[in-house]
DNA sequence: CGGACAGTTGAGAAGTCTCAAACCTCGTGG
DNA sequence: CCACGAGGTTTGAGACTTCTCAACTGTCCG
């Protein structure tokens, strides 16, 4: 996919808006550069429109590309030998994507809503990587946290119940900006980028499960479900409590 | 405990042995330095022996230092709230300590075996990190690997039976080196570096799980358990197979 | 209205955990 | 030298959680 859209960049001659006024340049690595190095890179870059669904890396495959997000969410993700998925996970506005020194990609990269990416030809993105060593270091400072992130994530997985993991998914959920908090310390509305589904795979459970918990929450009173993919935080201790972690 | 160790270094005089012989210094992140740049690394840097069992890093206290492992394991773990441990990975020779960026440590780091580290005072490992590019782009490059490794992990936890866990549990270990390889293809005799709770605890099952499955293991041919904490894989397209690799 | 799709609910099966007891191994002290 | 105890391991039985399979509901859209 990143090759059909390296193909796309090298037709098209779209003026990128620029860096300056980018919506995550503070939290993400560019904010390591100054106006004149981010012109550098924003040379080598292009921003690009993903639709819902569209998958930019495969896993195993080469991926000439890597990038930022600007907005929306992706999953990464692998399939077991027996086709079942598992998510390992997601990627917000300012995350990066791809690995700059691995040959082959070891997960899939796929938008779950429409998203919006800054997209660099590896080689390039190599070269200014280490041409510019602030930029590696805040790369280096952004990997250890994802790491980290990762690592919560094997904590969840490995000792926590249905129950837990489902609760600790809404509040991780409710506490992204983007969900549209209402009073403060009050209820709390905010729209899930996944399908039930997409919430088995990212908490490795079934659909079914997924599906009781939530109504365990609802029957609670620590949720509401408005409809849609809408969820309702009414009471965030018993959530906290809830996920475990209280 | 790295609280304690550097009050050690400070008034110890012990000659350091020098980093051109370091066993690890070819995969570790030094062998992006050059001897002399090694020589400034290792002026910050001092050998310590580690007892099994001792604990290096706390998790949620500061850790004023970082290391890279020159020989043992080490085991990265948290605990729950309701007190359950989860390791979250295993640290080899070659893998790096401590995150240089965190505040506070986010995981417990303990010594599983007798191990040996080469500490650095954090501080002046950032410096040298942030004065030396090439040094950086080896931890960065380093850090991907780990994630993918973490990434992996949660592969295991949200898929996989205690049956593929176990399996692929003996794979990866077996597959190390210091696994004493016996005839090429023929039967690989190592000793675990972890007790069953310890696997126990790295797999996120319990000590009878884990047990049941290596009796199962045992009884199918697939491996034997000649005492003590020793394997045997009799043969490995058994064990992949039992661990949903094939 | 009919069909497609996501979500919910139910019943039984399967896997893992919990609790309990027996078993080994090894170092210690009588 | 042997008995003993501690710690780790194995085995068993039953409880509990989660999965699987299946049916049903609701919504959206043609």
């Amino acid at each position: 996919m990143f090759r059909a859209l390296t193909t796309i960049l090298q037709s098209t001659t779209m003026p990128s808006p620029v860096c300056v006024l980018c919506q995550v340049r503070g939290e993400s690595i560019c904010g390591s550069l100054d106006d004149s190095e981010l012109g550098q890179l924003h040379a080598i870059g292009r921003r690009q429109h993903i639709q819902a669904g569209e998958t930019v890396i495969w896993a195993g495959e080469e991926s000439p590309n890597c990038a930022n997000i600007l907005s929306g969410v992706f999953k990464l993700s692998a399939l077991t030998i027996d086709g079942r998925e598992q998510i390992v996970g997601l990627l917000h506005p300012a995350d990066f994507i791809g690995h700059p020194y691995a040959s082959e990609a070891e997960f899939t990269v796929t938008a779950l809503s429409e998203c919006e990416i800054c997209l660099f030809p590896t080689a390039a993105f190599v070269e200014i990587l280490e041409s510019h060593p602030p930029f590696a270091l805040a790369l280096l400072k952004r990997s250890f946290e994802t790491l980290d992130a990762a690592r919560r994530r094997i904590l969840l997985f490995g000792r926590q119940s249905a129950e837990e993991r489902v609760a600790g998914f809404l509040l991780e959920m409710a506490g992204r900006p983007g969900a549209s908090r209402a009073t403060n310390g009050g209820p709390v509305t905010f729209e899930l980028p996944l399908s039930r589904g997409g919430i088995a795979d990212v908490l490795g459970l079934t659909i079914e499960t997924v599906s009781r918990q939530m109504t365990k929450l609802r029957m609670a009173g620590t949720i509401a479900l408005p409809g849609g993919r809408l969820v309702t935080v009414l009471n965030r201790n018993a959530l906290e409590r809830h996920a475990g972690k209280i």
